[in-house]
DNA sequence: GCACAGGTAGATT
DNA sequence: AATCTACCTGTG
């Protein structure tokens, strides 16, 4: 990879508002894979983008590849960091009033944005994912890109795209250190190739129909499931529960003996439509160490 | 050497 | 319907 092909530092004027530590987890706190922290700066793809972000005194400022369109660019960034979503008015919504934990967490990471990633892509980070460290998963991405995906404007990789990996076979794929999770992605790529349009039809969806459909997918259980409605289609209702968020729950909220679909309940009716932006600030803040987990 | 890690699916109670 | 287990591999 060419390392001198980036352009000049200019400032991100319409970019939303974060604090550094906003800033940081919503890039590369387990949303997204594809991002890593080069000196001072985060590193970041998705599609066929290519971009780096530097927090800089409550401003953000970034740098293109010098090929690249910065029209087109700044319209992804736009697109990626879901602009048009006012998450200042969604965190003032959620009920921090009376939930000292969750005030707790978006105390620490006021500004967290829940990113929007392209549908396709999402799925296959999460299903990377499964019991899995998030250093664990960026590598695999990482292998995945340089093995089977297209060459982005910088010389690095795009993930592949479902046909490619339907092509490759599973062999390949266990050579990306996938393990057990080779055979789901392959299955799940073979799928896709034998249902053209499935996954547009599945990302327009609604919500429900959406999680149902996601599920039929081999190696998509809930979870999964509600990670790609979450991060890759931009569905704030939908709440995922991982072992982070289940602790929390459990402890923090005191839910000892909940089962999974109680918890769902409870997260749907205390923590309202924009549910799976709380999540993210109380998985944010229990990785941090700021709550009890 | 061994437990554990952003789970899921199939078997067994 | 709830609980147990195998599934891969890297890390501490």
């Amino acid at each position: 990879m060419k390392q001198d092909t980036f352009g000049a530092w200019k400032s991100w004027e319409q970019a939303p508002e974060f604090t550094h530590n906003s800033f940081v987890e919503t890039i590369d706190g387990g949303q997204a894979f594809r991002w890593k922290q080069i000196a001072n700066f985060y590193e970041g793809r998705w599609g066929y983008n290519v971009v780096r972000l530097r927090y800089n005194n409550g401003a953000i400022e970034y740098s293109l590849p010098s090929e690249s369109d910065s029209i087109d660019s700044l319209k992804n960034l736009r697109k990626y960091f879901a602009c048009d979503t006012d998450f200042s008015s969604l965190t003032n919504s959620l009920p921090w009033r009376n939930d000292p934990t969750l005030a707790t967490a978006i105390e620490n990471f006021n500004g967290l944005r829940i990113l929007r990633q392209p549908f396709a892509e999402t799925l296959l980070c999460f299903l990377c994912s499964s019991t899995k460290q998030i250093p664990q998963i960026k590598a695999i991405c990482e292998t995945l890109a340089l093995d089977l995906g297209n060459p982005l404007a910088d010389e690095s990789h795009a993930l592949p795209a479902w046909g490619s990996i339907a092509r490759a076979g599973e062999s390949t794929l266990r050579c990306a250190k996938l393990g057990y999770r080779a055979r789901y992605i392959y299955q799940t790529a073979l799928f896709l190739e034998e249902h053209p349009g499935w996954l547009e039809e599945t990302e327009a969806a609604p919500t429900h129909q959406a999680r149902t459909l996601l599920m039929k997918l081999p190696g998509v259980g809930r979870k999964i499931a509600d990670c790609v409605l979450l991060f890759g289609a931009g569905r704030l209702e939908v709440f995922p529960i991982d072992t982070w968020v289940e602790k929390i729950l459990t402890r923090a909220y005191q839910l000892e003996g909940f089962k999974k679909p109680q918890l769902q309940d409870f997260a749907r009716v205390h923590f309202g439509t924009s549910a799976g932006y709380a999540q993210q600030y109380l998985f944010a803040a229990a990785r941090a160490g700021y709550i009890p987990s």
